[in-house]
DNA sequence: CTATCCATTGAGATTGAGTCTCAATATATT
DNA sequence: AATATATTGAGACTCAATCTCAATGGATAG
């Protein structure tokens, strides 16, 4: 289970898996997808759950550092989170018109960087590849109305 | 010249090009690489050149809109951007021990995006491609200090 | 059981990037 | 000159994220 790995991750470091850190941990797993620290707050202050700001933000950290949670991208609304466990890693499309993600997996495009990084002598651990564009609902509305994609 | 560029948009939109807005059109071209806007305008200030933080960041987003400038990546200290224009399009990697960024290119990678994109039927128009990990110098030093799970 | 140690918590203060407001100013048009 | 519109900058404001620190509580030693 998710907390175990969690706990045992603590332990290592001479810490406690607390209540306060469980109900978070419970509550970042809940949302399948992504979410960002704020709403994962505001949500569980909501449904009377007791874990202070702080605590939600100390406790992602330490999820992100045993890797059950990974940071996915930072935007004009703060940090994006997603749950990693059990999950294959893949990167993501993102409508600039509605906002939609798209979560896609190439072995081919991971490959790829495999091999620029040993051509660099860079040794890579993770990567974020974000391809900014117009799903294929809003592409449609988009065409006409011209180039320069960048209104709204 | 690139003035003529931002100046020729400007009008398009009946806007002016400003002796503010050349100001930092001139500094934001002047620092080859990479820059963020607090930086500029802290470096504008103290070689005192007239223009407001305010009218930095305005002055970045009509850069980005235009194409001259862009976006590169969202950071705990802020939004870095790159001067674009005669620049070729090309990815980041993000040493996370020295900070170092390096620059690449791969025309196969490019295309193979442009595979998924259609597959998925999304219209990218743009992307950040960012991979985290340790540089040639950094890497040797880091190997002996175990670990750091920041897996991916 | 009591004393001590140390991790943890949470309310609220603080930081810092970025945006917004608005009165003053500059430029263009008539 | 008068009017209309674009621009600027100081500073207020927003909001995510971090920090502070007194209070709490679990673990362990005596
Ligand atoms: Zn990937
Ligand atoms: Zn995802
Ligand atoms: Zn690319
Ligand atoms: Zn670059």
């Amino acid at each position: 289970m998710d907390s175990e790995i969690f706990k045992r991750f603590l332990e290592e470091k001479g810490q406690r898996l607390t209540k306060e850190r469980s109900v978070i941990l419970r509550e970042a797993f809940a949302c399948e997808g992504h979410f960002d620290p704020e709403t994962l707050y505001a949500d569980m202050k909501r449904r009377g759950m007791k874990a202070s700001r702080a605590s939600v933000y100390r406790t992602l950290s330490l999820l992100c550092e045993c890797g059950l949670v990974e940071k996915v991208s930072k935007t004009e609304h703060g940090t994006i989170y997603e749950q990693r466990h059990g999950r294959q890693h893949h990167d993501h499309m993102v409508c600039l018109s509605c906002g939609k993600v798209i979560e896609f997996y190439s072995e081919h495009l991971e490959k790829l960087q495999d091999a620029i990084c040993r051509e660099k002598n860079f040794t890579g651990k993770s990567h974020t590849l974000e391809i900014r564009g117009y799903c294929g609902v809003c592409a449609s509305h988009h065409d006409s109305e011209g180039e320069n994609a960048n209104d709204r």
